[in-house]
DNA sequence: GGTTGACTCTCCGGCTACCGGAGGGTGGAA
DNA sequence: TTCCACCCTCCGGTAGCCGGAGAGTCAACC
């Protein structure tokens, strides 16, 4: 047997806010149960009451309004399920990078500059197996690990152990989604390959820098090259060139680790007094 | 030695998009080293790359931008420690909150009702210690646990071992921050103590459930006792009271907890047919 | 039957931390 | 000069609500 309540005593049942509620009303995802058609007074049902801690429960792990509506809809078991893992797994993403990030800042406010060693090098124009992509930020991890493994799989079917790479557009830093090209350099006269293409890398010069160890710090890396290009080159246009001379397909200790940053560059510059 | 570099390029440097910074200029957060009088054009400095690097990484630690600047801008190395201190420990617990959801909310999903007793009790009026406040809803938890260790050494002092409890405001739990009441019933005729009140508490009838266990479901306790008042009883004002029969200072176990909670009503219904 | 007071309604604006785009001015190279 | 990439400001929108204004409603009390 169920009864029906008001707003506020709904809101009292719940723990939502009459806003909330009113909100949700709005959106259509809780509904009450008859609206009186003069007064405009809601009614909701205690029946309603599962749902709506459901809802509360969904939206304290921050999960958006269309998913929780989503969830809320299906009957389905699996899909739920599929949906709420999906959304846990996100949790634990941010959460791993929580840390991360959390590491590198204690770092960075007990101050001491990491040295830079900047080396300029004319790289010459070379053919690679690519694999470009428009890619969010956040999933670069992933996209690199899978893309890699590919290119991997593929030059080692060919016996081609270059040092592999990627370039990234400026948008992809600066807007945080943009074209990314992971590269694996091959012969001039290379076959083509399933899954993979053949691009043409152009020649230049290039500011690089060694980035050393995890990635936490990889940013002040890049700034500090940056940095460095700023004062004492001319940038040249086309997008920057990571390098992965010891990457974490190589070996599992991060501390290991060796990417080389390339920051094109118009020529070499001449050293200061 | 450093060199100024325009909007486009600065983003290239922090990985902070164009947008980004315009609004850290407007709000004054990290104002360009310059600004054109005549073409509006801003110039960063290469030197504040080390700054924006650092609000870039607590942003992403999801810190309101007020914090950010009271960080950015004291160079009391104590201070800092401070204010990321504290930003870390919300994180935490955070955490920990989201762990608790997210078991409550498996239970919750592969449905089953626990059963819930519902008994009705007239409770008459009682004296007690009280310490009254406004509480915000996500620090109940700390709150709770300091008081509730006053309170207990109030009483032990003078040989006071009732059953302690709290009443909570409507606002505490539809608006997120309410007056709540920790009480610890003593005789009428008890003497006044430092650091709390003596409080009346007005006597009445009661639906009370007993919430065993962990207080992960203590919302849906609260739901499915406000849905049986709802549908079986007239409810009266005033705020609803918690007992805290097995407490977390009585034992650690969590399986072991007991609290009552008691929603007032006018009078006790008679059984249906 | 009128009045009170608690409750409810809708609508509008605001909040954070930006993003997207329009419309228009700038700077350096060809 | 003309191009094009870059830069400017301003306006509006995003999510998930909150706060308040102004007005209607409900039940109780006198």
């Amino acid at each position: 047997m169920t009864a029906t309540v008001t707003v506020g005593e709904f809101s009292r049942l719940t723990h939502l806010s009459v806003k909330t509620l009113h909100h949700y009303h709005e959106i259509g995802l809780l509904a009450p149960a008859s609206v009186d058609s003069s007064s405009g007074y809601r009614r909701y049902d205690t029946a309603q009451v599962d749902t709506a801690l459901l809802i509360r429960r969904l939206r304290e792990l921050r999960m958006p309004l269309p998913e929780v509506r989503q969830l809320v809809e299906t009957s389905d078991g699996t899909e739920r399920e599929e949906t709420l893992r999906a959304h846990l797994e996100r949790m634990e993403q941010e959460l791993a990078h929580t840390r991360e990030v959390v590491t590198s800042l204690r770092e960075m406010l007990t101050p001491g500059q990491p040295a830079l060693d900047v080396e300029y090098r004319f790289i010459p124009a070379f053919r690679a197996y690519g694999v470009r992509d428009q890619v969010e930020r956040e999933l670069i991890g992933p996209w690199c690990e899978r893309t890699f493994r590919q290119l991997g799989e593929v030059g080692t079917a060919r016996g081609i152990f270059a040092t592999s790479g990627a370039t990234y557009s400026d948008e992809f830093f600066t807007d945080d989604t943009g074209e990314v090209v992971a590269f694996l350099p091959v012969a001039p006269d290379q076959e083509p390959a399933d899954g993979v293409e053949l691009v043409d890398l152009p020649g230049g010069f290039f500011a690089i820098a060694v980035h050393a160890g995890p990635l936490t710090d990889f940013d002040r890396t890049y700034g500090a090259l940056g940095s460095h290009v700023a004062e004492h080159c001319e940038v040249a246009p086309g997008p920057i060139r990571e390098l992965y001379v010891v990457s974490p397909g190589d070996v599992d200790d991060p501390a290991a680790w060796r990417t080389e940053i390339c920051w094109p560059i118009q020529r070499i510059p001449a050293p200061k007094g």
